[in-house]
DNA sequence: AAACCTATCCCTTAAAAACAGGAGATTTTA
DNA sequence: TAAAATCTCCTGTTTTTAAGGGATAGGTTT
């Protein structure tokens, strides 16, 4: 039986580059593909795919929280995720939100046929460059953010004093500044700037 | 008479969605691809295309830099970006080192057929949205940092202080602080925060 | 030769950030 | 419900930046 494959990419010409890797295999069925996330749940009330590859950047939602989405509605849904970065941050996020795999946007067809075939018999595939970024990769882990960091940390991006934060979030100075040090803390940077670099690298930003 | 094509593009999945969005077009003959720029100029060396589209992102060398390099060597020979990113400073960049046009990833058929139809006939094709990020940013432009100046905002970003850094220079930190205040000038930052993620932003980082 | 860029150096002052350490109140979660 | 996380606020001190001013010297371009 052939596996049902669908694609959620925004960018026309990966979509038709998948399309014409899969379409002479005999057992992968392409379901359909979506260029954004909203059509793509939208299909899925419609028909259930085995394997959804999906890219981590659209433009509604990021694939990272799509993932989420998917693997709670339809956990027998697996998802793939696709990305033109190997950049760890991305690959971790992923898979901590349910990913079976991921595979870069450079694989070639036996890769990208492995990965499905890997997968969809409930397995994890990650291409040779994924995993060892991964792997290498204990340190300089995403830290975890709060919500309230999070939006004191754009506000320190876009040049804000910590005066001008506390009167905007309407809150103290001194904690503004509480704030900033935990910031500091957990991406174990000495000060503003070297944080804002690492926070842009991890795309927090 | 077919326009020869030739690409450059480090992702297999992006080259097959060109090729298979091009391969029953009769006015355009595909005459190869590179996935890197080494072997793009080994094969220019042999044959020469009329229209190059080039990925912005390539592992050997940036696109931007092959680019120049085409240019300068075989000026007969057009070249159109691709990119996936709508990101002003990659667009200016590859218009200023002698592009003919921009064309963004998720282009369908026909604007990627007009692309090529308007960049061989020595014009220049700008996609809508890749032209929209154009013209909105005469504000926003790259700044020119002069050699001493990018060393220390290297520096900065890497966390390091004034003091520290006059130490690795082997200047004095009033020099640094003067360095770090035309920094500031040039990229109209009020604090170091928001002259980070500009940089970043601007790949300049 | 004059204009211009770049790199270097100096001063002052006020504002801001970094560092240290503690602590109460409210949500979340296990 | 109890523990953990989160947000909030405080008092200090020390270090670093920002922003203003100006100056000299070597090199390049015009």
């Amino acid at each position: 039986m052939a596996t049902k494959v669908f694609i959620v990419d925004d960018h026309y010409m990966v979509i038709e580059g998948i399309r014409s890797l899969l379409q002479n295999e005999k057992n992968i069925e392409w379901v359909g593909h979506a260029s954004n996330a909203a059509s793509c749940l939208a299909f899925l009330q419609q028909q259930l795919p085995e394997v959804i590859l999906m890219d981590i950047n659209l433009p509604d939602k990021s694939g990272i929280d799509l993932c989420k989405e998917v693997r709670e509605k339809y956990p027998a849904v697996f998802v793939i995720g696709l990305s033109t970065f190997n950049q760890q941050s991305f690959i971790q996020k992923m898979m901590d939100n349910g990913a079976s795999g991921y595979v870069l946007k450079n694989a070639t067809q036996e890769e990208l046929m492995e990965a499905i075939g890997t997968v969809a018999a409930g397995k994890t595939f990650l291409s040779d460059e994924a995993a060892q970024s991964l792997r290498k990769n204990n340190e300089g882990e995403i830290p975890v953010l709060t919500r309230r960091e999070k939006e004191v940390l754009e506000l320190i991006a876009d040049g804000l004093t910590n005066n001008e934060i506390a009167i905007k979030l309407f809150i103290s100075v001194t904690t503004v500044d509480t704030h900033r040090k935990n910031l500091l803390a957990k991406f174990d940077s000495r000060n503003i700037a070297s944080l804002i670099k690492a926070a842009m690298q991890m795309q927090l930003l």
